[in-house]
DNA sequence: TCAATCCGTATC
DNA sequence: ATACGGATTGAC
């Protein structure tokens, strides 16, 4: 029932008029009248007798016999709705895309028997489902279709100890699930590609889910290749409504055994699920900005869990969550041993952003130290091109001492100070006290610096100082996908990265105070995640490739790098959470909203004995938060009391909302 | 004692 | 939003 309410989170029956007996089938969207409305909603189950003792109504309408939504499908939301405290509802409205009733259609046709045509309209590919399937799980699916190609010799995976026996797991239907940590220079699309064929060979669907439209194009050419066309389907938010409805009839209808796509893709239904994977778990576009804020990782995990079926969690790092699934005994690491590490890694440095080294008359600029200016020089003269990560522009400009360049700390909390605007007095990010009369407590000096500044200013900087490279930028306007393999300086902010092709000489990781200072328990991790994917551009040592990371090598995130170990990282980071009874380690909840109403929340609710609440913590406006934290044994009762608090709370009509996330990405 | 009205609550 | 049941009120 599509109403938002949490009191009205369960099923209602309804009688079905004998015209619609065959066609109403579960799964099928249906219109029906509730409390005197005509509301949209999904036919779940078909029934002889209802235990209601009241008056039934009639359907009102049956929208379409398609039955858009499957038992797979409808059993993960429920599971997904009651993880996060959300209602069903919500999680169908971002499981099942909006109806298109053309593309119903058309797609109908689709399913005639020789309607394989595929160049009717050869321009949707791969939107288009041209296969011969018809039907989900019959024993002549699409996910053994003839024209499959024999499984391709993955030999990528050899990189792994554990690489080819998961394959060969996954081949055989099995349910392996893994945590992978990618090597340096990897060709992860082809990698999942692989991973996905090898599942299809063995007769079942997959379902991968990367952070953005890039990865996604990557992907999509890597799964053509090893597929061939027409046997997957790329979903994503951006498609429209038509593409995306097309795209997920398809697959709806077993006529392609793959889906890839963004977080829009992780509900999407495969014919007979035999893996779910997800690329760069630590990416924040995992997470559904829509209630109740489910994690792609955690739907695809449950997904996996529910279903049977295989799981690949993958990146270059190593979130604390991934470390949880090892840690647990759920799922086994993927890793290359130490000497192949060191073969594909580029040498890593770490330099401090000290004053001996701005003096250094090889410092031909203000922000680079020394040792990026070589390395960078280096790397152009060798003819190939460098990569300078710098942080988006529309971050608040940190500053620190002009003299001796250490960060400028608030006197007060500690707190990193930020310009707010340019000759303006500096404020602490944290606390907001403006700092008017600030000294260095290093050196006494009085004078401050931006020590981020806007990528557009670096670009001219190192274009200055090297005349003769061209230069690129990379970020919110402007991504680049590729660059050639010859000398050029490529300026771009994290996660607009573009490839090399074959590997970038050089690449420079300027400004980690500024991602490190980051007031949220996630910036070690962040920071560790932006570094690792933008240096496993670079080319290996032996061939010369160099990181420099402008940071105190001390930092657990700067040894991470330079050992290139995430593992090691995410067990500490883990470990950490566990001291602090953070997550992934301890389970907690977000209620935000006036602080009246997340009381009134907070007294309804029937919180497991262990709940700690805490809080407030500033939100916006006149809004506070509070936080309440369980063990991990109590999440499911901590999700279940604070759906069920929200349900007294609209069966009463309480006006202020409440907004409820459990597990949210930042805590601060 | 009964009907008209009000209020809270469920919504098939 | 609307409909229903139970409680409340006021008239006989």
């Amino acid at each position: 029932m599509d109403v938002p309410l949490a009191h009205l989170d369960r099923l209602f029956d309804y009688l079905v008029p004998a015209e619609w007996a065959e066609t109403a089938q579960p799964g099928t969207r249906v219109r029906v009248r509730f409390a005197g409305q005509l509301v949209d909603g999904w036919l779940l189950e078909r029934a002889e007798a209802s235990t209601h003792t009241g008056r039934l109504m009639y359907l009102e309408r049956l929208v379409s016999p398609e039955p858009a939504l499957t038992p797979e499908i409808a059993r993960l939301a429920r599971a997904i709705a009651d993880r996060y405290a959300g209602s069903l509802a919500d999680v169908l409205r971002l499981a099942v895309p909006p109806r298109h009733a053309r593309v119903e259609k058309e797609a109908t046709a689709h399913q005639q028997p020789h309607d394989v045509d595929a160049d009717a309209d050869a321009d949707a590919a791969p939107d288009d489902a041209t296969t011969a399937a018809r039907g989900v799980g019959g024993p002549s699916g699409a996910a053994a279709a003839p024209g499959a190609r024999s499984a391709p010799e993955a030999t990528g995976w050899r990189d792994y100890p554990a690489g080819p026996g998961f394959l060969r797991a996954l081949a055989d239907g099995r349910a392996p699930r893994a945590v992978w940590s990618a090597l340096a220079g990897t060709d992860w699309p082809t990698r999942l590609a692989e991973a996905v064929a090898a599942t299809v060979h063995g007769g079942r669907g997959a379902v991968v889910v990367v952070g953005d439209a890039r990865d996604l194009a990557r992907l999509d050419t890597a799964l053509t290749t090893q597929l061939g066309p027409g046997r997957h389907v790329a979903l994503s938010a951006a498609l429209g409504p038509a593409k995306r409805y097309r795209a997920f009839l398809a697959a709806r209808r077993g006529q392609v055994p793959v889906v890839i796509g963004t977080r829009a893709a992780m509900f999407a239904p495969v014919p007979r699920l035999g893996l779910v994977a997800i690329w760069d778990d630590g990416d924040d576009l995992h997470a559904e900005p829509r209630a109740p804020y489910p994690h792609a990782r955690e739907v695809l995990l449950t997904r996996a869990q529910l279903g049977d079926a295989a799981a690949l969690v993958a990146g270059h790092t190593r979130t604390a969550e991934a470390q949880l699934l090892l840690e647990t005994g759920w799922a086994k690491e993927i890793v290359a041993d130490r000497a192949t590490v060191r073969r594909r890694t580029p040498l890593v440095t770490p330099t401090g952003d000290d004053p001996q080294l701005a003096r250094d008359p090889g410092a031909a600029t203000a922000r680079l130290p020394s040792l990026a200016w070589e390395a960078a020089r280096a790397a152009l003269k060798a003819d190939t091109p460098v990569l300078v990560q710098v942080p988006r522009r529309g971050y608040l400009p940190s500053v620190a001492c002009a003299d001796c360049r250490a960060p400028a700390r608030c006197p007060h909390c500690s707190g990193p100070l930020a310009l707010r605007s340019a000759g303006a007095a500096p404020a602490c990010r944290w606390c907001g006290r403006v700092a008017a009369a600030y000294a260095c407590p290093h050196c006494s000096g009085r004078r401050l610096r931006a020590s981020v500044v806007g990528a557009r200013r670096t670009a001219e900087e190192l274009g200055r100082a090297f005349p003769d490279v061209p230069v690129r930028t990379s970020g919110r306007e402007g991504v680049l996908d590729a660059v050639p393999g010859s000398a050029s300086l490529v300026i771009s902010t994290p996660g607009a990265e573009p490839v090399a092709d074959g590997g970038f000489g050089a690449v420079l990781l300027l400004d980690a105070w500024a991602l490190l200072t980051r007031a949220d328990l996630r910036a070690g991790e962040e920071t560790l995640r932006r570094w690792l994917t933008a240096a496993a551009l670079a080319r290996p040592a032996s061939a010369g490739g160099r990181v420099v990371v402008v940071a105190d090598g001390s930092l657990a995130s700067v040894q991470a790098l330079l050992r290139w170990d995430p593992g090691w990282f995410a067990a500490r980071e883990l470990a950490e959470r566990r001291e602090l009874g953070f997550p992934p380690a301890a389970r907690m909840a977000s209620l935000t909203g006036l602080p009246a109403a997340v009381a009134d929340l907070l007294t309804a609710a029937r919180l497991p004995a262990e709940a700690e609440v805490l809080g407030p913590v500033p939100a916006d406006a006149d809004q506070e938060r509070m936080l309440v934290r369980v063990p991990r044994s109590r999440a499911a009762g901590l999700a279940a009391a604070l759906h069920a608090a929200a349900g007294v709370r609209t069966a009463r009509r309480a006006a202020e909302p409440v907004r409820i996330q459990v597990d949210p990405l930042s805590l601060f």
